[in-house]
DNA sequence: ACTATCGGATAGTGTTGCTGTCTATAGTTT
DNA sequence: AAACTATAGACAGCAACACTATCCGATAGT
């Protein structure tokens, strides 16, 4: 286990920790008091590491997560396990019919449920701007809905590159975590990038 | 207060400790115990509200961030100040030369500078998938970096749709911490059309 | 005069993600 | 064989965070 932390730099006592939560699989037993660990364990915790520090995920999101890597169910529930966990869980009784309304509006012809995690969700973005008084986004949020349609599309080859199955399924669960900071990162700079080419000056205090 | 409490929904003592935290300014006094909260009280409410719940900010992070909105520094300053708060913070040193170098050329062209937030957290987005042997994004990454720098124009267009200085401040960094919401459930959203029409009919466990 | 409410201060709560300590045992070195 | 180090496993403790509850003296409205 010494050779685990080192290996992955994290402490002992908090290895220790992950496998209390069921995060990491226990070694394999060589006696009561001594266990044996493979790299499929330093692969799990660079795992468990990305999840909690780069996908800011909860320990107890993050073991749903694996957990869906872990079982087979099929890439499409797999997909559904993953949303759901990463999203946040919205009642859909406390969203303004006109949220939802604009949301379904930019969303129209596209073939999404009623419950998807993410329809929810930015019918709750889209109220929270309204509740501030910016009611007219008509300019902005279509340009939001094409561009999620091309990443999508995106994820899905990357998923679709990967030859095995059990690539593939890790694919979906770590591309939908990090997919997510991954292109808030790319915002940022994209931000600076225009902004730097509309206003080239910045004005000096 | 009674009023402002129940017209914003958020309990008295959380009202309170928003007033402590520094995150709502006083109300005008009119007495040694008394204070006058107007509309302008109620409207910070829903922006607290905003940035904790949809946009996942800390109290910290958000009193930052309305601070921002506060001081007239500047659009780019403003922006500056936002991208930073909602960014982690990531040491270049921890990150793989590699993986800097992966962000750099998805980057090329743009113009970017070297400590821009959204560069260090995606080179740190690379690196964990590179550590989890997925070395070759090439053909996942652009399409990130596109989809990105079309949501930038539509996020700089829709500031200078904006009239009155405080009301472009206003959506920088509301737009720049709500916006990161907004595109991820629309991804979900987009992620099941696109899903659903290259896969029609989900296998039956 | 009386009662409800106010602002302000202080202390307490529940959750989260570790971290430190202890014990009994096992391997390793001398 | 004795000394020493490392291990698994259980348990308690801790710091940060976002509230929440209680108390207090003063005052506004009736």
């Amino acid at each position: 286990m010494a050779q685990l932390s080192t290996a992955s730099g994290i402490p002992v006592a908090t290895i220790k920790y992950y496998l209390r939560e069921g995060l990491l699989p226990a070694g394999e037993r060589s006696g009561p008091n001594q266990a044996l660990y493979g790299p499929e364990h330093l692969r799990r915790l660079r795992v468990i590491r990305g999840l909690l520090e780069v996908g800011g995920l909860s320990i107890a999101a993050a073991h749903q997560v694996i957990d869906a890597i872990d079982s087979d169910l099929g890439l499409s529930h797999t997909f559904d396990i993953a949303q759901r966990t990463v999203s946040p869980q919205i009642d859909l009784a406390a969203l303004s019919p006109e949220a939802v309304a604009q949301v379904d509006t930019v969303l129209s012809g596209w073939h999404v449920s009623p419950d998807n995690p993410g329809r929810l969700a930015a019918a709750r973005v889209l109220q929270t701007f309204a509740e501030l008084g910016q009611p007219d986004l008509s300019g902005w949020v279509p340009g939001y809905a094409a561009a999620a349609l091309a990443v999508a599309e995106a994820d899905l080859d990357e998923v679709d590159a990967r030859s095995d199955r059990e690539s593939k399924t890790e694919m979906v669960v770590v591309g939908t975590v990090l997919g997510d900071a991954l292109f808030a990162a790319l915002r940022r700079a994209a931000q600076e990038h225009v902004s730097s080419r509309r206003y080239p000056a910045p004005p000096n205090p």
